[in-house]
DNA sequence: GTGCAACTTGAAGTCGACTTCAAGTCAAGC
DNA sequence: GCTTGACTTGAAGTCGACTTCAAGTTGCAC
């Protein structure tokens, strides 16, 4: 089980496995988020482990990263091996929490809509989908953060019938 | 409580009350998301309700949606009157089952990734989480289902020690 | 050693979701 | 009735995440 050449993809092959586009790989390579060293010819060659990275990639943007975001979380991985148990561990965790927060404001979302669904929904002074939506204008122009928690009060309370 | 001149919202109004700027709002009217009557002077006036559609978008945005998405689900609602009870809660329950698949997906991601933490997922060949991407370059060029159920397989086993 | 698919680069194009700009019009408080 | 801020339009610009193109080079099977 030597290191033969098999341990280096073309940009071909890992376009393939990873179902990205070779446009896509090169722009990744171009942010910084994966790495190829070079042939004598000037070639890109790809470690095997550069797989788990695009996968990586792919799976935060679905959760909502940016590349750029993406770029940082995985600041902590090696770009040219294999990540160490621990290496990885770190990172996975991490991303873990990310996972949780955006799955609890996808919650808080669904509790709001529940109690529009249940209550009187169509006051417009009642709904806290809307009253969400309001408040984030008091807070200022440019004010964005939807439907997540207010960052200046508590936890919302929930929206009942009363 | 008669219906005044308050029942109408200037844009810029309608700006300030759901923190977007008035350009989105323009914009949004244009890609039929939100209505607005004109005034004589050709000045929109937009109803209340369209605030609840407003912070409707925003939401749909946040879970993933695509401002035609958001519009497809919208044509449901009236664009120029308050919704019936019935009306709305017919988008708002659809909308929940549209949360519980983002939510179900997220939660599936991070059972790949609890089962790379817990076991050897530096072995590229057990790596459920490498190994999804993998398999989604075998269903052909495109494929690009990301961390989702495999659509050609059953629900997937859970990643474990073996 | 040759033929051809796979590779290389930089520049330009695309798409969604807006923002910015310019030049002009409206509404309402004084 | 005038001033001034809020509004109108269409066109162009921006940003992230790519794709497409053109023109040239490399790697490897035969």
């Amino acid at each position: 089980m030597g290191i033969g050449r098999h341990d280096l993809l073309t940009i071909g092959q890992l376009a393939e496995r990873s179902g990205l586009a070779t446009s896509a790989l090169r722009y990744y390579e171009k942010l910084g988020l994966i790495h190829a060293d070079r042939t004598t010819g000037n070639q890109r060659r790809f470690a095997r482990s550069t797989l788990r990275r695009v996968a990586f990639v792919r799976a935060a943007q679905q959760v909502g990263l940016s590349l750029e975001e993406v770029r940082t979380a995985l600041d902590r991985l090696p770009h040219d091996r294999a990540p160490s148990h621990q290496e990885w561990n770190a990172v996975a965790i991490a991303w873990q929490r990310r996972i949780d927060r955006q799955i609890a404001e996808l919650e808080l979302m669904k509790r709001k809509l529940t109690g529009c669904i249940g209550c009187g929904c169509l006051s417009l002074t009642r709904c806290a989908l809307y009253n969400a939506e309001d408040r984030a204008a008091q807070a200022g122009p440019g004010a964005r953060y939807l439907l997540t928690r207010d960052p200046a009060s508590g936890p919302e309370p929930l929206p009942s019938a009363e």
